[in-house]
DNA sequence: GATGAATGAGCGTTCATTCAT
DNA sequence: TATGAATGAACGCTCATTCAT
């Protein structure tokens, strides 16, 4: 797999006109439902065709590859994700502020952008390996330094438990929050803003 | 997609001879493997075949379909966990104690079969709207009622906190500890029962 | 098996464009001469793909399916004959000239669509007892009628002898008639229209 | 196409051991039957091993391969039919007694063996093209010859009309004699007799 | 931009046949 | 004789992609 990185259709991923239809958006988000309900390798280039409203073959005058759709879909997920905790990290409050941030934020990432959210759940494991999404690995390593940090920085000013391996933790509460995405139905009974504050209670204070 | 359920070669999954090699059980092994580190639908018959050193068609003289070799992964897979975990409650310990044995055998279900568990965490979202696969549903809400009857007895019993809702707490319970089959690694650096024994302490004590 | 009906391509039938090549009725006329000269069985898909110049998988471009231009073809040829013998039977001429005619629709029709004819006379058998092809029943059993209608009044008006059973009588002509097509040239020694002048005389006039 | 002639097994066709189970036999017979209702290439070996209660393998143990069963069902059937026809032709009847026997003798070979004549019926268009089934075309055409000067002895004794082509009077009569295997059922209402006498009548006296 | 026809590689599966046991 | 595992070629079909219109 190689993606072509170029950018086909109108630049910047913005709307081709003025007043005109955001046709590479719609296909964008139409793959991302797909990807993420059905899996990336079980969609075809024709489903999104069909549920877009056009054909197959005209897929590619907005896009290099269906390849290229899953790059921009999750290119524009882990920008965003590593935008959004490198900003909260910069506020310099309080570690566990700035953790209770941090899952907020994921919370709000799922919130807003479930399919892509879901299909980074489901593919990136397998997608890591290929080498036209090594960013993947990379965005993933940059968000889990700044998780690492704010972790080992509460457990040096006392806030958080010093028994504890950073690493373990990061990745307990990593999976606890983003598996979420699997069963969390926007408008469903929890609500995100509810389903992060019950597991920063569950996980600042315990079971018991 | 149906399953022919009949089981081809010899019955109940035990070695076809004596002194002979179990041709099914490694094909089973092999396709769980593979199923797990590609996906289900990249990983094609050949690819099993050749893995198992032999040719694709001849896959077909012990299992109907490449999905009757997912069913049965699966079904291995659930009945032995849900048979576990009946066990476990039935012997009636105080609910702390049998939350951790559930927590515990979890892991040791990751330790034996990390494959089958990667292919369940995996594929199970989109398999279990397919008719074939209503099993799955089904033995997931009999595992699921366990869990949420030890934490309500833990609550009724005054050991677990009573301001948590059980159904979020049990999905943050599960996500975090099936999830690590994504990044456990048996033979590696954290030791099964060690991120068991991590995962409770965070989980029981809290962060704080 | 089961026929989905839609047809692919263009609507009716009809030449896909003005002055274009129709593929599709070209790729069903190749299908019809290779089901009625190797079996529809022993007919590959490559085989029709390869005698019309382009690749197997383009057939699907304009079919769903092989089974789907089988189907085509018989229902084409079952409406169109059955048509025909409803309009001479429509005419209400004598019953020697209504049968007459129809014995002589019959070999124009093997004239005009011989490998059509030999298909269904080689296939339906074993395809009327596929729920895809109940047509093929339902058509055979109307255009009985038409022929057992003729033959009885053609007795109660005393041109017909009264001695014969018309079911036998009607299965003798009707198979004497149908087989030619397994001979019959077109373009041979014996012309379409001298055999069924030959057939009739034999029939009416009998051989002493 | 290549048919080995050897005759594997017990020689001449006759039972393996003399109070024992004719397994050759019963082969031949099951094949014949399914050769004749699904046709010759859709008929799998293992459908005929099953249907005779062995294992696909195990029926090379009694015939090369499965065209040596159609050639040997074909043959047989081809040899008998040729002996009787040849014996009839050698009472040196008159041409119409004769004629008479040939027919009633194609009935009784559509009685006592309905599936190799449909076998013949189906399969030997197709077949006659292939070098190992050359047979057929040399049988047929023998055949055909003492049909053929059965009729032109009778046109030279006056009794049948002199108005007639031989040829496709033989064709007539021919194919609607043997066309009736498709839907001869022995045992059903019609009895073959009847049958034949019903064709003869309508043969030699006319319709009208 | 979009269409629709075509490509070419590959997929899951079937099946006649072989052969060691 | 029969079994059962395996072969290897082929089959119907799918699908990402291309391209002339």
């Amino acid at each position: 797999m190689a993606v072509a990185r170029s950018r086909k259709g109108s630049p910047k991923g913005e709307p081709a006109k003025g007043g005109g239809f955001d046709r590479r958006g719609q296909l964008l988000a139409v793959a991302a439902e797909l990807f993420a309900t059905q899996g990336y390798s079980k969609t075809t280039v024709r489903d999104i065709a069909d549920a877009a409203g056009i054909l197959a073959g005209s897929i590619y005058h907005h896009f290099d590859s269906k390849e290229a759709m899953l790059d921009e879909i999750l290119r524009e997920l882990l920008s965003g994700l590593h935008e959004r905790f490198a900003a909260i990290e910069g506020r310099d409050d309080d570690p566990r502020a700035t953790l209770s941030e941090l899952v907020r934020a994921s919370f709000a990432a799922i919130d807003e952008a479930p399919h892509a959210v879901a299909v980074y759940q489901n593919e990136s494991g397998n997608l890591a390996r290929e080498e036209a999404f090594a960013y993947i690995g990379a965005y993933s390593a940059r968000i889990e330094k700044i998780w690492l940090r704010v972790l080992t920085a509460g457990q040096a000013s006392g806030v958080f438990r010093p028994d504890l391996d950073v690493k373990p933790t990061y990745l307990f509460i990593r999976d606890a929050v983003w598996s979420t995405v699997r069963w969390y139905r926007p408008g469903g009974r929890l609500r995100s803003e509810a389903v992060a504050d019950h597991y920063l209670g569950l996980l600042y204070g315990g079971l018991l």
